[in-house]
RNA sequence: GGCGGCGUAGCCAAGUGGUAAGGCAGCGGAUUGCAAAUCCGCCAUACAGCGGUUCGACCCCGCUCGCCGCCUCCA
């Protein structure tokens, strides 16, 4: 039974969907304005492994994340500063043109870290008509008004307020640095639509004039338009949950009279050597940096050894320690070669690798567990070598390397294989040096074997060499 | 000021009311032409500190200290 913690309730409860073995996920997707960075990473690794265990253990998963593609201005912004125009300003090109090319840069590092595309990537921009719609019920029942060409949610007509985020609303007037827009009736009152002037290149006609749909909206007109107006989980980062989910869930619930979403799932933030990591703090390092000092299965598992409710600390010592660790995987992996399902005989030498697969969904079941079972996964690492090292046949083998492939590949999303080839010779010229470098050790030519073997090193390259003569000669991907 | 989280070995990081998974690094050994990989052994009388509850707490309660997040756009 797969728990997870709820931050509504605060607990962690058995996950039961509304109707299984269906299960609709919403995470909350990027503002696509800049290319992704580490918390992103964070953030979408974590709920690819929950959508990849879900779908493992038999539910029936919709997973929609949105593409926030309207440049919403920030709730009190006297500057009308809108995220995806002042990047248009700067590239010299269209909002669109921009949120075109971050979405692509979006998906292109996404698939690097190995995480599934969503069933749905709705755009804020094509859900227009039904923003306005959920703008028009709110009204129609009392929860929303308008002012002049704004819309603003009444906060107070909905009592469930500040629930998900544990606040009280009479106590974020006292420390709130908002400043308090004039035609609001009530400082906590939040913008459902505002109207768009002269300046505005991103706005849409609707009943109220020209405008564009306020920062909340977009989540709880999408997220109900493809998983119904009960969600089963929603995720999002742990800065979310105020003012953003807090506002979504609300202006969904005041709406459809339902509970929006039965689980509220927060994943912590990223720190780059024990600092918060933020754009505005200028130490935002974006993923495409990354790659290029680390390989994208490193910072992978590098993530998935933490918790998601953890913060993580991004250091090249944590990094390093990560690359190693995928290389043992990996090693693995190439000894033992293709695999065949998890299915060895009862009562077998094999017992172990049902044994691990046992506990590693132990671990994942309890609220996405991912360290616990990477743990589990390296127990099983080690067992593995233990068996090569005994003699193993090809059938048992198979079987352990589907074991791998099953917690590895399929579950956390690891690739086992090392970075692919450069180019198309290049297998073929590797295959070629390996023969050769085995005929020089054959011959004791070991001058000429070792110096083959530096330059190698010197490229990139990793030589090792396997019992029975032959040698098996790898490009090393690795920090600069 | 309000709300919330965290503090486990050199680093990272799980965990249970009954005496501490795993990874990296390090050390010793096996194996190897030498390596690499792999295997074996070692590596926290200790889980921020101080009290309390308990037969017994790292895990429950209280306090203290330290770090962090949110309350403003951010995954």
């Amino acid at each position: 039974m797969l728990r997870l913690h709820d931050t509504m309730t605060g607990a962690t409860r058995d996950f039961e969907p509304l109707s299984p073995p269906s299960a609709g996920i919403y995470v909350c997707g990027p503002t696509v304005y800049g290319d992704s960075h580490l918390g992103h990473a964070k953030s979408y690794v974590s709920f690819d492994v929950l959508v990849r265990f879900m779908r493992h253990e038999g539910y029936r998963v919709r997973y929609v994340q949105n593409i926030t593609d309207v440049g919403h201005l920030s709730e009190n912004s006297e500057t009308g500063d809108d995220k995806l125009q002042r990047q248009a300003r700067l590239e010299r090109l269209e909002p669109m043109e921009i949120a075109e090319k971050y979405t692509r840069s979006y998906f292109e590092d996404m698939d690097r870290l190995g995480n599934l595309r969503p069933d749905i990537s709705p755009r804020a921009s094509g859900h227009i008509p039904e923003q306005i719609e959920l703008v028009r019920a709110l009204i129609e029942k009392g929860h929303a008004y308008q002012a002049g060409g704004n819309v603003y949610f009444s906060v107070r007509s909905f009592p469930g307020y500040g629930r998900l985020s544990g606040r009280r609303p009479d106590d974020l007037l006292a420390g709130a640095r908002v400043e308090v827009q004039a035609d609001k009736r009530d400082p906590l009152d939040f913008a459902l639509r505002k109207e768009a002037d002269a300046g505005h290149i991103l706005k849409w006609r609707s009943p109220w004039g020209w405008g564009f749909p306020g920062w909340h909206l977009e989540c709880s007109a999408m997220a109900m338009r493809y998983l119904g107006e009960t969600i089963d989980i929603h995720g999002g980062g742990l800065e979310n949950v105020f003012p953003h989910h807090e506002s979504e869930t609300a202006q969904s619930e005041a709406a459809t009279g339902r509970q929006f979403a039965r689980f509220w799932l927060h994943n912590n933030m990223v720190t780059i050597d024990g600092q918060k990591m933020g754009k505005s703090l200028g130490n935002a390092r974006s993923l495409k940096e990354m790659f290029d000092l680390y390989e994208p299965m490193t910072i992978r598992l590098y993530i998935l050894r933490s918790h998601y409710r953890s913060p993580l600390d991004f250091s090249d010592e944590g990094l390093s320690s990560a690359a190693s660790a995928l290389g043992r995987i990996r090693d693995l992996a190439s000894r033992l070669g293709p695999s065949d399902p998890v299915s060895p005989p009862p009562d077998s030498a094999l017992q172990f690798v049902e044994e691990a697969v046992t506990a590693f969904t132990g671990r994942l079941s309890d609220d996405l567990d991912t360290p616990g079972a990477v743990a589990v996964l390296f127990d099983y690492v080690r067992k593995c070598n233990q068996a090569l090292e005994a003699g193993v046949e090809p059938g048992p083998r198979a079987v352990m390397s589907g074991g791998l492939s099953l917690m590895a590949c399929e579950m956390l999303g690891l690739s086992a294989r090392a970075a692919s080839a450069s180019s198309d010779t290049e297998p073929l010229l590797l295959g070629l040096l390996s023969e050769y470098r085995s005929m020089l050790r054959e011959r004791k030519l070991f001058a000429e074997a070792d110096g083959m073997r530096d330059a190698l090193a010197a490229g990139g390259y990793s030589v090792k060499d396997m019992p029975g003569g032959r040698s098996l000669i790898e490009r090393i991907s690795r920090a600069l």
